[in-house]
DNA sequence: GATTGATTGTTGTATATGCAACTATATATA
DNA sequence: TATATATAGTTGCATATACAACAATCAATC
């Protein structure tokens, strides 16, 4: 591998998180100027399980790639606001599955569509084909990571 | 712009923040199987002081796209540990100018070794010239939500 | 069926983050 | 100079994160 490439200031930026924290919070705002009361965390969560409900934490952790100790968090505090609630499994009494609330069901698409924008505000003016290879280098950074 | 591109699995993915958390949990996991026992986010710091040391902490905030309150308590957690120090500016008495300590300037060469062997774990199989468009696109996006 | 080991989730403790409100200091301008 | 405004940093409060230790439950196997 070019380590005149891996050794550029920008990946050291990407380590930093400066391009994920500035997406990260351009969400947020774009949810809370919506009038969507959820953080960027919580919106992994439920973009989890609009996907597919009944999920346990622990599948949801692997699926954010969240410690299960942060989505027991998370869930309390989703629980709270009443976007999720916790049953017991009854065939293995360890285990929460995860369903949405009405509340939580109906965030889907105005979420959605506040997601899309922010990734559009994000892209603006980036070729098509460099977004692709982006989007799949990313794919694989995390590939190589998990 | 291509909606079918940017509303793809895999960008939703990143807005979730999967590849970013991979990769700084990496990072914090060879500082410590170096025994370097600095969190990711005080890499950042350090990083941007050993580029150019005495800067404020709004200048640190800048350059590490963090908020000032966050900037402030991870001074206030880096001094307690010994690796940098606060020293007010005599000719503005507001500012805190911001200095590397003998160890905090000792551990440069080798948390650089161990992010750049991070990147190398986590673009390992990635073609150089894709690299470059990942890195290009990342930085547009910063550029685009600061 | 009892024991052992694995799995799921929670709690304690520490750090990081963001927003709002605040203090202290500097700068502009009336 | 006096007042108003802007800037740098801190603190309060709430949320998110990670690791270690723990409790409850399940599964394997003897």
């Amino acid at each position: 591998m070019d380590n005149n490439i891996i050794e550029t200031k920008t990946f050291y930026d990407f380590l930093t998180g400066k391009a994920y924290t500035a997406l990260s919070r351009r969400l947020q705002k774009n949810f809370r100027d919506a009038g969507i009361e959820i953080t960027s965390e919580q919106w992994s969560i439920l973009y989890a399980l609009w996907e597919e409900e009944e999920l346990t934490q622990q599948e949801l952790a692997q699926r954010t790639f969240r410690e299960k100790t942060t989505v027991t968090r998370l869930i309390d505090n989703m629980e709270r606001n009443g976007l999720v609630i916790r049953v017991t499994d009854k065939g293995d009494r360890r285990t929460n599955l995860i369903y949405l609330t009405k509340a939580g069901r109906q965030l889907k698409e105005v979420c959605m569509k506040q997601a899309t924008q922010t990734l559009r505000e994000a892209l603006a003016g980036v070729d098509a084909g460099d977004i692709g290879v982006a989007k799949d280098t990313l794919k694989k950074v995390y590939e190589n990571l998990k």
